[in-house]
DNA sequence: TATTAGCACTCAAATCTTTCGAGTGCTAAC
DNA sequence: GTTAGCACTCGAAAGATTTGAGTGCTAATA
């Protein structure tokens, strides 16, 4: 069966009274509502229709209803209408930045702080190239190898050296890494590039060892997988979860990076909708956990056709509209950063 | 009144029952530890005067005893013996690690993996010295300021700039700022140098007030106020904080770097104990929100003097013996690293 | 045919009642 | 000084009662 107008009407009420008040909403309640002018006999008959097309249900007998995963489903795809622009506060707390990694740190703390959720943010899927790379001579026995990343990401890793190198050592390392290294992927750099740059290099076959293992290990803590989190302490205000043990382990499971980067990962790129705005409700979340949570993405794009996934992790009886509506609004800005002003990811 | 050995004794024995059940204890369950030899109703009246005393106290009328601030604070001066050497497992946990911020986030992890409560490090009070200071052109409209400070604390700075700079122009900073720079100390860095510094290059004066506001950035940043944390969901298991907004204030608390160097100001360096650990009972720490638990802090030294402080939150019924001597053991195993090896902080 | 008033019914939540038992304090005997 | 014995207390758990929001159904109405 199609829901007539009515229904949905009523169907929008009801979620959209849920969501204010978090208690299961009565057929009075909805009666109350001027425009509609029905008795609340009648209101209980659609409910009953609702109930039997799975869209609400009752916690209990002689209870309201609360809508289902479904009737959330329909709310978010069909009877939401978004803010309308004028109501929405434009955030602009986002400072220009250079460094990618402390911008979107700055993303999902400002997005904590507006929705009053828990964030996550991930970096980009774009190939990271090295920039540049510098080799320099913190002590006798100490070098310091600074990676730059597409991006500004910046590594840093101190190798131990055993070899005494003088100055003219270094420059000519230095050189050799930024002929090699310089622009190629992370990817690239295996142990054939290395071994070519070992015979390039003829001498000092001990300390490129050890200069190599430095920057491969800088290379790999840069090839991780990024995310970005904040507002994690908000899981605590959803009454829904309620029991502390639940509570725990979700808030455990949300610094758990490794957790979720698998709640994400499925999100990219998935449609070519308009910054590709997700919502994924209660059960469809394929986390253990979650079930009691909605989450919220939305992809930004960088000019390459890189893509990052921003999430947003909040009960069910989630503030969709202010959610989607946000995100919009922060991809918006993002995408801006990225394409026009050429910040952030400018080659220069 | 002194308390004598027996009212000592079954002092001890209540707390010691208390810390392990969390359950007031009775007459009985102490009258039944057979080298005591005495009936329930003894007890209860040597209960009944250390209850006068202020050591113990009933929840409600028919209940067993808890121990007081003032229980607490006695059994830890005097009653608590530590653990047998043998008792203690060695953590062995940290691995050798060149940066002292790693390291310390390191430790953090590990006493709180190791203790099941949350833990708390800050970085050692030592004079901040630049160790090495290195300009590098990413590109034409960029320089990276990277600055290692003693101990091996990184700073990289993104600096855009307006001029273009050759390769001699740069090296000619970099000539210019380690002359001055090595071995200042960060609060040694102010106008008056800067504005030597100036003078001394002559040209570039534009580009020089953009590199030096890079390296103020840096240096600042270097400057703050370090604190490491870790297991912070730990709080969520405690149960006598119970109610889930106080956990949550807790929470917040927690990740409040600003608040959670009050907590531990004052205790750096108050006496000159062997490691100087010093336990905070429930009301005598002067942080809000506290008043449920218990604080266990030690101090760690490096060879110049300074020190810094690791610190174990935990509810009031916590194991004082196991935090007591993990940290013990904890801070030598530091101090070992940081005098004798000669790691972290070597002056090369 | 759609709507509504009316009414009996349901059931969670709040409140009160009862029971139970661990633990106490006190007294008198040892 | 120690202990057995006993009356007493009071929180926690379990059960009983009340309340009220909300339902479904039926019969009357427009």
């Amino acid at each position: 069966m199609e829901l007539d107008e009515r229904k949905k009407t009523i169907l929008k009420l009801i979620i959209a009274t849920y969501l204010e008040t978090g208690e299961p909403v009565g057929s009075r309640t909805i009666s109350k509502f001027n425009d509609l002018n029905l008795s609340s006999a009648t209101i209980r008959n659609e409910m009953a229709d609702l109930e039997e097309l799975g869209y609400i249900v009752q916690p209990h007998t002689s209870a309201g209803r609360i809508p289902t995963d479904k009737g959330y489903r329909f709310y978010v795809d069909n009877l939401m209408e978004e803010k309308e622009e004028a109501e929405v506060e434009k955030s602009t707390l986002l400072e220009r930045v250079d460094r990618m990694e402390l911008l979107l740190k700055q993303v999902a703390k400002v997005l904590a702080y507006n929705t009053n959720y828990a964030t996550l943010v991930t970096a980009p899927n774009y190939r990271k190239t090295v920039k540049f790379i510098q080799l320099s001579k913190v002590d006798e026995a100490t070098l310091l190898a600074v990676i730059v990343i597409e991006g500004n990401l910046i590594k840093n890793q101190i190798i131990p050296i055993d070899t005494i190198l003088d100055n003219e050592d270094v420059l000519k390392f230095n050189i050799l890494l930024n002929t090699f290294l310089q622009g190629a992927s992370l990817e690239d750099i295996n142990l054939e590039m290395i071994n070519a740059m070992k015979k390039q290099s003829g001498e000092y076959s001990v300390i490129l060892d050890q200069i190599f293992q430095g920057i491969v290990d800088a290379v790999n803590e840069a090839n991780e997988l990024e995310i970005y989190t904040s507002g994690a302490t908000n899981i605590l205000k959803y009454p829904e979860i309620g029991d502390i043990s639940k509570t725990s382990e979700l808030l455990e499971k949300f610094e758990d990076k490794e957790e979720l980067s698998h709640l994400l990962e499925e999100t990219t790129g998935n449609k070519d909708d308009f910054h590709d705005i997700q919502v994924y409700i209660g059960e469809e979340n394929t986390v253990s956990n979650m079930e009691d949570c909605s989450i919220v993405t939305a992809t930004y794009k960088m000019p390459e056709g890189a893509k990052g996934t921003i999430g947003i992790l909040g009960p069910k009886r989630m503030d969709y509209k202010k959610v989607v509506s946000t995100l919009k609004n922060l991809t918006i800005e993002l995408d801006d950063i990225f394409n026009k002003r050429k910040g952030v990811n400018d080659d220069g």
